[in-house]
DNA sequence: TTAGTAAGTAAACGTTTGTTTACTATTAAA
DNA sequence: TTTAATAGTAAACAAACGTTTACTTACTAA
């Protein structure tokens, strides 16, 4: 039997990426998928079921894992709530810093009914992510240093601001004075851990 | 002069916006959109120059327009710094609460590529929205009531974790035990503007 | 009352869409 | 060396796409 080729695999995916990143997921059709990555589009049909499927694959694999995998790196949900935070904070700074084209898919992901729809239909909530950050905020809660909250609230205060300040570090990239310096950044997360302590 | 029917022009728009919402961006075509509105293709291209053409103006006039009426509504920016924050922080949720369709399109515009281009193109940037916000905002820092953030990052660290709030609210929307209560969205509010007080 | 004009329609334009058919290439196992 | 089976290709399919053409309708100003 003639075994895949991982390499054109690979080439689906990251181009797909980034069409759906520069140009909009209306634009990207299976025939420019496969003429950018020089296979036919038969080829595509082989790894993925239909186009709703290559999306969904796409986006909770390399899109929601890479994300997750990137964020948790070198945190310990045994580590106290300022260092825990802060390292959040940063691994998640620098993966979009360097990483735009994740930010814009991740963000999609948020507004998308195609992916909303599949997630329901495979039972996966947002709980299936990032388990070590919900039993870390859920300790700290019990331990008495920080609010009660609900988790998805908890989650929204510490970290939804940081999607937007990824992106207004976008925005002024190329401006001669740099606004999101990582003294902002590491502010920002003070004057937050202060508004959620106890 | 046959004059122009606004409420063709009308349903044009709501058609559009709701078919972004509930079904994506990529499942919207001139074609479809004219037949649920029951008018003729071509009507469409009397009103708009092509698909693009309405895709941005649908966006900037009704999403972006319609949104900051209602976040501004009541709002003085002569008002102290506590009382600012909450009013936009409630206009903001009841709004969302009772429109879920703005909040899809409101994350979309955030990834969408053409709808950053259009933005790039008519130099708009996002200061020409809310400024009486950003007034308000600069104010208070010289006033000394708030840290010395830049704009752009005072905006997300007071705004940013409404959208997500919001989601999360229509999440556990159909479920017995409501989480986002008023209490929980007020407490939200003090624990945001306790961070960000001097 | 009528002439002029923009609004609107029905039907079609050439392209592109997602997907499939019919075929060839490549490999592991026998 | 042959066999069986899957990977992959080139070309095509009907359907749907954005947009336009040719025409009719409805209203205003003269």
């Amino acid at each position: 039997m003639r075994p895949k080729d991982f390499e054109k695999e690979e080439a689906i995916r990251s181009i797909a990426l980034r069409i759906i990143a520069e140009e909009g997921l209306e634009n990207l059709s299976m025939q420019k998928l496969a003429k950018e990555a020089n296979i036919s589009p038969r080829t595509i049909y082989i790894k993925y079921e239909n186009k709703e499927d290559l999306l969904i694959k796409l986006f909770i694999d390399e899109v929601l894992g890479n994300y997750e995998k990137a964020v948790l790196e070198g945190f310990e949900e045994t580590m106290n709530f300022e260092e825990g935070v802060r390292k959040i904070w940063l691994n998640t700074f620098k993966y979009f810093k360097s990483n735009r084209q994740s930010y814009i898919l991740m963000q999609y992901g948020k507004s998308s009914p195609l992916l909303n729809k599949a997630f329901k239909e495979r039972n996966i909530n947002e709980g299936d992510f990032f388990a070590p950050v919900h039993r870390f905020l859920k300790r700290n809660i019990k331990n008495g240093t920080i609010k009660s909250f609900p988790i998805g609230v908890l989650r929204a205060l510490l970290f939804a601001p940081l999607l937007d300040l990824s992106n207004e570090y976008f925005e002024y990239k190329e401006r001669p004075k740099q606004i999101i310096t990582e003294k902002v950044l590491s502010d920002c997360c003070d004057a937050i851990i202060e508004g959620i302590k106890l």
